[in-house]
DNA sequence: TATAAAATATGATAATTGTCATACTTTAAA
DNA sequence: TTTAAAGTATGACAATTATCATATTTTATA
């Protein structure tokens, strides 16, 4: 049982608003599980009874659509935690979290969290802005679904990946999805996705190298999104 | 100065934690207004400093999108809060809310509703639960945004409508939207829109009486979403 | 009431996107 | 290492959807 007051991770999420002595009581009553690549977390429809906290690795998040794609709703990293959404309504989950890497997460069961929710304050403002945020990312993404051409959505979501996930030494997108992810990212069919990163390949806006994607022109992606 | 004691939509809010004696509170602070139809009670980017709370009518939620038009992210009735998020992710509004009839709102100023967040834990619990509820439905709004056809969306749109506003007596939908806003609402051209009503129109399944609709078949409706 | 403006409707056409077929490449398992 | 399976790629075609043009109807305003 490692200690939550050494885990850096904790600076980014809700937790932080937590001190030795609370953080304490959360390292004695959370679970730890290494989670393998393509392996579920949770899956939608799941009660989860209580939060995820993601110590390393990254996630997707997705629903099942009534035609049987996965869509992936948001991905999530090191320092957010999972299932608050589930927890507070008291619902089963409304998304599977499934992991992209090797995870490293912790799990806290909902009556600690909801014990702390009455004790400190700042503790539930902090978990209140995280949900509020969360509201705002899929307000404004609902609006791109309905509004922006396949093309757009697949330049935007090449840039949000390269700008929350990073680049590797060779400058590749350190976040390896496949085509059928990515085009469960921007809501389309595998096939319309890899034709459109070919188009992309072939103007020498990014190159693809295997699995693996380069953004070369970042500002012409920029114009098409 | 109407007393909030006596309000009965504040049953269907968070508010309905609160007592007598915090009810003359926030009846003490707030403020009533009038909006006419087709009139913002906040716009996007606004800084909104307070919810407001819809008392009678219902108004569009929409957000501009990159491309010019207007999406609309959700419809509010009354007993809904509005400008949650915004103020408690301290932030600007997302979206603008525009009456589509005429509207009765109350005004409650930040400041209070904070002290009520520290004060009674049922009513931040409940303002939560609405938090999270709005996010599962965009979350949801979103996936069908990315997956499923105009068509689809329009059916489950209509259907919606007849459910969450009712009809007239003479069957028509209560809520009366333009095909701008039909449009906007589905995500499409409004030509698209127009024509896809007609095809409903001409099989029978919906009817149209100038820029009335009438549902004729749900279950069909049900099939086509 | 007359008239302009806005909303609704429809056709023609082009662009976008999905589906199915098939080939090639990479990965995983025997 | 071989073989099967999965993933990636591309062509052909069909379906969907957007755009532009224009007609008709409704609504608002003088």
């Amino acid at each position: 049982m490692s200690k939550c007051e050494q885990c850096i991770v904790r600076q980014f999420s809700s937790l932080k608003a937590f001190n030795k002595e609370e953080l304490i009581k959360i390292a004695n009553c959370k679970t730890s599980y290494t989670i393998k690549k393509g392996e579920p977390l949770f899956e939608e429809g799941e009660m989860i009874n209580g939060v995820y906290c993601v110590k390393d690795g990254v996630c997707k998040m997705t629903k099942l659509s009534d035609n049987g794609k996965d869509q992936i709703v948001k991905l999530a990293k090191p320092g957010e935690l999972l299932g608050q959404r589930s927890m507070i309504s008291d619902e089963a989950a409304n998304l599977s979290a499934i992991a992209l890497e090797k995870m490293e997460v912790c799990f806290i069961p909902k009556a600690e969290i909801m014990q702390f929710f009455s004790e400190n304050n700042a503790f539930s403002m902090n978990m209140m802005k995280a949900i509020c945020g969360d509201l705002k990312e899929a307000d404004d993404h609902m609006v791109n679904m309905a509004q922006k051409t396949v093309k757009q959505r697949l330049a935007e979501t090449l840039l949000y990946l390269e700008n929350s996930f990073g680049i590797n030494e060779d400058k590749t997108l350190r976040i390896q999805l496949s085509r059928e992810e990515l085009a469960g990212m921007i809501g389309t069919a595998t096939e319309s996705c890899i034709r459109l990163l070919s188009e992309l390949n072939k103007k020498e806006i990014i190159a693809l190298t295997g699995k693996k994607i380069t953004i070369l022109q970042k500002n012409k992606l920029k114009n098409i999104s």
